[in-house]
DNA sequence: CTGAAAGCGCTAACAG
DNA sequence: CTGTTAGCGCTTTCAG
């Protein structure tokens, strides 16, 4: 580790070592010559308070951490975007975890927490998460957690989410309209709060239709790669194959068109295909892809905000309120 | 932050600090049976030490940095997801900086570091950073970096890289071989290492087949995604078109799409297109994109774990090596 | 095997 | 305005 302290510079000055942390925190308390002269010598020697031992003193971190299920999804990749910019723009440090949708992972993760490694945290929940227990014990420490996408409806919580239900009823109007009469809904979880709501708007749309429970038809899809395609490939070559699919994440909606493309079915001829997915590159698959876009970059920024807002004031108490950002669907050739 | 203290344990405990530290630690000096006991009540307060002061006094953060020029593209989300796997594996935590491309913003972020903030840095360069004083300071100080897919040439360093002129120079021959006459090669960076080699082997495709210093074409995107835009369709619509086009990265590829798609040129009958990508989806473009896929999730991993092995072994030192993991070739219909 | 004590590098009272 | 001092919470000698 580093090894210039503030003892080296305050003898190098003539200085004390109070006086020094002082000038350099730009104290009204020092005059501005010895602040000047402090601040220029610091710099030249490119010194860099240790931050390990300040956040001891301090009692703050000056890091944020962000939970997620994965990174390799463009929703979660520009929500990073987002968060960092943010966090950067506050001159916090931005610490990273995966989860890969395992609550145990997720459960280890946030108990490290309790040490006080971060000032607050944002996290979008694993979709087997079902215990809210590890974040209440945050909470009760003291430590703000926002949600965002994913989050916790048991829990009085700041969460930033996207229209699920009302967009996912759209999406399966907008099939329902060009003629499906089987529509499939791909899911990655059975509990997840986004994928409970999207079934909701999903399940709207069909009874409004005059569908019975019995055509509601849920593929939970919450193996790997290749389980899930053979899940979906069964599906699609079985005798009551859907029409009509909505895919509820990016991924899904590519292991859709795999399958239709080894099955040689035609979308949207035999088959039509909506995605919630933020892929820049959905206007040019074949077909192109009519999707559902979160705000997600948005959201990342929206909800790094939120945790700044209550880290500035100190109140650390956040609000119980769940700000909804519009997602967009944007048709496409995929239900043309 | 945290409030649940070592002294509160051990006073519960009716032992000392030192011996709960050592409890805690699995120091051999405790008996078999306090250690138990020590153990059982943290597990059960869920007592987790504080970082900061753990950091500060065995001068060990327990912290990698990872510094990306952006986080949003498939190559660089799957190298994050690399690293993180690596670095949970290994109990250590990863703080994550993004670059924008700038080197005033990477020099601020490379210049904190000097504080002692982390063990070790993974970093792949901003495009248009030149120079490596930031980064000499670091490795004075002792701390490990390691370069990943854009490194410092100047300077001895431990770099994990994929082949780059190689696998520019198949796909400019690719190309040639489809019967090209015009290819032009997308940059984003005239002086990244990645963008030199991969123009290297643009080159000696070239001249191999007898082209010219006058054939060499390279348009280089260094701006946002608007200016990218019109400089490529302003090369697309002029009268000297290229009829092939090699994307040194990603989001160049889509462009070029959008780009012929608006001035409806045809791919591949018009131009053929070979881009340098990690998007899982690009076999399901229209048309089907030819790529050159990267290692990207085996780099991210192989850089971390380099790290780690120096981490691990105290030496400190970096061995000045470079690391090459093959990219591949993927034919589809761009190029067909 | 356990305890006492020093000190990591910094900040924040409090004196002067 | 500057200096002194205590102490953040932990680890690690060093004694016992």
């Amino acid at each position: 580790m580093g090894n210039l302290t503030i003892r080296m510079l305050a003898e190098k000055l003539g200085l004390s070592v109070g006086s020094v942390s002082k000038a350099l925190r730009d104290s009204p308390e020092i005059s501005t010559s010895t602040r000047k002269k402090v601040q220029e010598l610091a710099r030249e020697l490119h010194y860099v308070p240790n931050p390990y031992a300040s956040s001891l003193r301090r009692k703050r971190s000056g890091t944020i951490a962000v939970v997620l299920p994965e990174v390799a999804d463009h929703f979660f990749s520009s929500a990073i975007d987002g968060i960092e910019s943010i966090a950067q723009a506050n001159g916090y440090h931005t610490l990273i975890y995966l989860t890969h949708e395992s609550p145990l992972r997720e459960e280890a993760i946030l108990q490290d927490f309790q040490g006080g490694r971060v000032d607050g945290i944002l996290i979008s929940l694993s979709g087997a998460t079902t215990d809210p227990r590890a974040i209440r014990e945050l909470v009760a420490r003291n430590i703000p957690v926002i949600f965002f996408d994913r989050v916790f409806e048991e829990l009085p919580a700041t969460r930033i989410v996207t229209d699920d239900l009302h967009s996912s009823y759209q999406a399966t109007r907008c099939l329902l309209e060009k003629g499906c009469r089987k529509i499939a809904y791909l899911s990655i979880s059975s509990t997840s709060s986004i994928m409970v709501k999207r079934m909701e708007g999903y399940k709207k749309a069909l009874a409004e239709y005059g569908f019975s429970g019995e055509d509601v038809n849920c593929i939970v899809c919450e193996g790997d790669a290749g389980r899930n395609y053979t899940l979906i490939k069964d599906s699609l070559a079985s005798d009551r194959r859907p029409d009509g699919i909505i895919a509820s994440v990016e991924k899904l909606a590519i292991t859709t068109y795999q399958v239709c493309h080894d099955l040689q079915l035609s979308i949207p001829g035999d088959i039509k295909i909506i995605a919630f997915s933020n892929q820049a590159s959905a206007a040019l698959l074949d077909p192109s892809l009519t999707t559902i876009t979160q705000p997600a970059f948005e959201m990342g920024r929206t909800a790094a905000a939120a945790l700044f807002r209550v880290l500035q004031t100190e109140e650390a108490i956040l609000p119980d309120e769940t700000t909804v950002l519009p997602s967009k669907l944007i048709e496409r050739e995929s239900t043309g």
